[in-house]
DNA sequence: CTGCACCTCGTACATTTGTTCACTAGAACA
DNA sequence: TGTTCTAGTGAACAAATGTACGAGGTGCAG
């Protein structure tokens, strides 16, 4: 790609986060520092061809950009890092975490507030969000969240010859055994655990 | 809002959500089943008036949704759940985390990967990810990630009368002075912490 | 040198698109 | 009863917008 089709592409960027829609050719024109309409048409047809971006041809302000897609791709993730080199190296970069789509395809999933220590040593503690991924079955050993007679709990299921308990994760604690006169539903299988620095930063 | 507005708004969602760019008057015409575009044109006045949504006078397909933001509220936090209530119902919901936005703002951050135990204590685990906000300082008794003489480690920091400290969360490793002679930087702040459930689930 | 891909200009044209105006009609309300 | 809000039609207009054509320039690989 070359240097103006780069640049083309970043204030389309731009633009599209600023405003919320596509820039016209006009004003992509004006951006550029061009006076004709034809030279960011041409220029959109290479990039086109390229596949770094999708117009619909006729449509006012229809653009999509790949790298629209691209920036998602999420946070770098670094480690591994060698005495001496700066942090943010391209070479340091393991690869990223696309967070939001993970968080696109997190259809119906949802998060919990951890209540008390009883999975300590799982490193779940008061206060962190669980994401919970609802399901009606859950395998042996994993953890999941819980109803167990109207209560919610987080615990590590296992099946056994003796039937069903829900294990925690600290020695305080005892392990729950689910029989046949509770009434047991699995909310959802855990899936991700978000903690924040501090109290002030949370959401809510 | 009435029946036909919300209607309106809808489609105005799913269209964008299909072809990632707002509809244009003549087109929620058609999805709607109206023959002239100022009946939408009234409707979208009415619903601007509202504040429903945003529409740039004269530029094409340029409305923003309050939904399309609504979207972004992120996702649902469930807590204090009472006895025999469904989950998901909206009383429940204690609020959203805005993850998108906090990833939209956070400029500049990236993950860590944790190498070994020493930050135990405070549930931070090997094989976790923590998020850093690059920063120049860091006040007392923060967590934060620090260059010391090459090699990058996640402590608590501590600046007392004999000077600088690193102080792990573990009973098994001892605090680390910072000295003169030392290289010390501090490469920023742990902001937040991400831990997946199986290392099938990494990104990596 | 000769293509070839890229960048640029200016003009012109056909559509798309937002907007306005005039008119009708039902429902809710004082 | 009249008023207001909402919803709808149809026509027409002006601006915004994508597109096509012709012309010129640069730089680079063959």
């Amino acid at each position: 790609m070359t240097d103006k089709q780069e640049r083309l592409l970043n204030f389309i960027l731009d633009f599209h986060k600023e405003h919320g829609y596509s820039p016209s050719i006009r004003e992509m024109a004006q951006g550029m520092g061009v006076s004709s309409p034809s030279t960011i048409k041409a220029m959109l047809d290479r990039l086109e061809a390229k596949g770094m971006l999708t117009k619909s041809s006729g449509i006012a302000r229809s653009l999509t950009t790949v790298m629209q897609e691209d920036e998602d791709k999420g946070i770098p993730v670094i480690g591994r890092i060698v005495a001496g080199t700066p942090v943010m190296a391209e070479e340091n970069i393991e690869g990223y975490i696309p967070v939001k789509e993970f968080l696109r395809n997190s259809n119906g999933g949802f998060f919990l507030i951890v209540d008390g220590y009883s999975m300590q040593d799982k490193g779940i503690l008061p206060g962190d969000y669980v994401f919970i991924q609802p399901c009606k079955e859950i395998s042996n050993g994993q953890i999941g969240a819980f109803r167990l007679n109207g209560e919610v709990t987080l615990k590590t299921f296992k099946r056994s010859d003796e039937g069903i308990f829900l294990l925690p994760a600290n020695n305080d604690f005892e392990p729950i055994p689910v029989t046949e006169d509770d009434t047991f539903e699995v909310i959802g299988r855990y899936v991700m655990l978000l903690r924040f620095r501090e109290q002030g930063y949370h959401f809510l």
